[in-house]
DNA sequence: CAGTTTTCTTAAACTACTTTATTTTTCCGC
DNA sequence: GCGGAAAAATAAAGTAGTTTAAGAAAACTG
């Protein structure tokens, strides 16, 4: 999970009570983490933003395309993930609300993604393009700052979960996930969590009902 | 691996002729990468790092300590791993010249760090402390960008290996690493490479001979 | 270069996880 | 609130990778 959430209580707030929040408020929120922004540069950084939404089950990108958005949610939840060559879907990430997200490899090297991007429930989120995305370190360099910390966060998190992947057997990272991650476990199908995992739908029903047996 | 080596050529060329370049030659061209220097930045800069070494299968950094520096190798090979609750090493990069490494969680959070750093051959580094760190980004701020654009690098390896991990065999992620990194593979033993890969030494015996018969 | 330690290989028995198939339960779109 | 579709549970047979053990090859150390 790499978006690294600011702060549960805010995601718990907001759900009880969206319309006070307006998305703009949410990113800034998540970047007031790092760096303070003037009303100006607020501004600024909001005429680079765009938009975007998608219906339950609606793809927001499908590989072979090149990356143009990296993508920051401020409602609703994005499932990215891949399909390997036997056609068996990986998931990267979940992405709820106040997580970025996107294929960072493509955004990055504007080279086509390999990741679907789907939402599972209707979803709302701010975009940013490559071209903004390059301009914004040019007006506000204060931006290298805040995503030097934005990806030092993620890579910690990485890390964790790559020596996990190997270190762990299934029912740990099982267990860990529900821990770590549980106000975003109980959005998600089995399937989907399965396919996060590692391993089969089948093999995490057999993990619960050995679990719930103790 | 974390570190993304700017430039085969430049180690290989290093190999050979070790003595013309200086350390700090070769971490300035890592630098140069993504931000230029001034003559009086990389006297400051400079300033801020340590010189370090390690004998062959001396210990650079032991768990349980808060992780000091962040190292980068100008010379040898650095083994980063931790063990499991059962005693199972876990590889988590090799380090070789023009490669930065560390416990990057334990560096930034200043808990005590779960992992071993050992010289697998003579090595030596440089060094860069908390403070200095932090240090360096006010006094050179341009280092924002360094270590942005570095660490999106490092994210990219990261994402990449965690996905493989998941949908690849052994078999898979062995021929990756072959054809990816063949400069550290031919020098690292095949135990310790096991232990990168996620499976038992024998195993990865078995996978060489079964990929021989072919 | 001899002795000792470590690494590598091979192989058989074992375990975590997959595959396939069937049944039951949940969910969501109308 | 109903009908159809998707998700979840259960179970049996199969596979990728582990464990244990023992011998062969390589590689440090004095």
């Amino acid at each position: 999970m790499i978006g690294v959430s600011t702060n549960i209580f805010l995601f718990l707030s907001l759900m009880h009570n969206q319309s006070l929040e307006s998305p703009y408020d949410l990113i800034f929120k998540n970047i007031a983490r790092y760096i303070e922004l003037t009303a100006d540069e607020k501004e600024l950084y909001k005429s680079f933003l765009k938009e975007g939404s998608a219906k339950r089950k609606e793809f927001v990108m499908l590989p072979g395309e090149i990356t143009k958005y990296e993508y920051f949610v401020t409602k609703g939840c994005l499932k990215v993930y891949s399909l390997d060559r036997n056609g068996v879907e990986h998931v990267s990430m979940f992405a709820i609300e106040d997580y970025w997200t996107g294929d960072m490899a493509s955004f990055m090297t504007q080279q086509p993604s390999t990741y679907f991007i789907k939402a599972l429930e209707d979803s709302e989120f701010l975009m940013i393009n490559k071209e903004n995305f390059e301009q914004l370190f040019q007006e506000i360099p204060k931006f290298e700052r805040f995503y030097r910390n934005l990806y030092q966060s993620s890579l910690v998190n990485y890390i964790r979960r790559t020596n996990q992947g190997i270190a762990l057997t299934a029912e740990e990272r099982y267990e860990i996930f529900l821990s770590r991650y549980p106000h975003v476990a109980n959005r998600i199908t089995q399937k989907d969590l399965a396919a996060y995992l590692g391993i089969t739908p089948e093999f995490l029903s057999m993990i619960r009902s050995r679990m719930s047996k103790r």
